[in-house]
DNA sequence: TTATAAAGTTAAGTATGCTTAACTTAGTAA
DNA sequence: TTACTAAGTTAAGCATACTTAACTTTATAA
């Protein structure tokens, strides 16, 4: 089995990859797990060699079956706790995503597919993320994109935020942001790449850095 | 912050020496650990260093104050655990020891408490366990003794269960035992240590292994 | 009192997973 | 084509937590 690390370097790759089959470095993903590139180096022989991921020095890392079969474990173990949490109880959808990360490394199949009978085998977190389920399918396809490829007087609804930041989400719930909230774009600010949106009768305007962390769905008809 | 291992050790050591200050000897927590004798000395050098435990070479092991904190958290998330997994997603009460072995280390303060106030506060486990509060009191005294005290003849009442076996809470589970139930006492075997008991119209024998397991209080008037 | 067995410790070695420092490779700009 | 920089790797070292083998201490029975 897996370590701990080992599902988190699994994890990352997954991530950085994009589902695809592209070809990861070693910095993005030093940058992405916070330790050195040296770690890297040493932790893509390991991987490699118990055929998780395919590794030629200096040349990336490609994610094999094995590996993303781990990954997609994990996230599905993460996501199925977020949504737990929130559900049962009763949590907010900011404070969940430092839970899960630690709890998704300490829950066995068995558990978590009680939890997924739990919740009624759901197909998003409360992040809006899909859920892959028992093998490792996603249960529904995502069809949003980021929110800087918006277009000014348009209406969206906000399909995906992530999860990370906690102080993002805490800041779009105070403003009354919530997932498949409708949101109508007012202005593109081009000096500082921030945007301008109508929810209800109130408008705001939200950074760059927050733009980033934001996804969004076409409304019919708008 | 101690490590899982370290956690480990301390819960060990609080069971063993009973809640109480008994000192605690290398060999009978290398056994509980399921260590090497070598593995109990090198880490008691190092809790004794961290002001966990006293420990001097070849006198054994005294819990401290800040060791006891650190084990009082551990059980509470534990039992916690194994409440709510029976409880909120009903899982078997044979189920959830291990899942909560897993669950322990992974549970912040936050999330325990959390989940210790969806169960509204319980006093006891699903194997009849008191569960510690917040600050590390139980809520409860527990006045049960070992099933191999009992007179025959008298009824008591099943209290307490060893949840480390698995097996056998499954064999109690067959035979209509749960917690809180009413059994006589028929007979008991010398040559064996085994017990006879009378549940509802059925008897059994309990061997010496099972009865080791099982705790009962007195029931009034009989 | 002493021999001896049981209990406990130390030392050396292993695996994981990280670090920094020194080095190598790859890619790009002059 | 070279020189440089960024990216990546290797080597040495550290912390944790374990092992086995050799040794020491303690307790006990003759």
């Amino acid at each position: 089995m897996a370590t701990i690390s080992k599902e988190n370097y699994l994890k990352a790759i997954y991530k950085l990859a994009k589902g695809n089959g592209k070809v990861v470095s070693s910095s993005e993903l030093a940058t992405e797990l916070d330790v050195s590139k040296a770690a890297i180096s040493e932790m893509a022989k390991k991987l490699a060699l118990q055929g998780y991921i395919n590794y030629q020095r200096y040349k990336g890392i490609k994610i094999l079956s094995k590996g993303k079969k781990v990954a997609l474990d994990v996230i599905r173990k993460h996501r199925l706790w977020e949504l737990f949490l929130v559900n049962t109880l009763g949590l907010s959808w900011e404070e969940v995503h430092s839970e899960a990360e630690n709890l998704e490394h300490s829950t066995t199949q068995f558990l978590i597919d009680k939890i997924d009978e739990h919740l009624d085998f759901p197909m998003f977190d409360p992040h809006g993320e899909p859920i892959p389920n028992k093998n490792g399918n996603y249960r529904s396809i995502i069809n949003d994109f980021a929110m800087k490829e918006c277009e000014v007087g348009k209406v969206y609804k906000i399909s995906r935020v992530n999860d990370r930041n906690k102080e993002l989400i805490k800041y779009l719930t105070q403003i009354n942001i919530k997932l498949n909230k409708k949101i109508k774009i007012v202005d593109k600010l081009r000096f500082d790449n921030s945007i301008i949106i109508e929810v209800g009768k109130s408008s705001h305007s939200l950074s760059e850095k927050l733009v980033e962390n934001i996804f969004l769905t076409k409304v019919k008809g708008k």
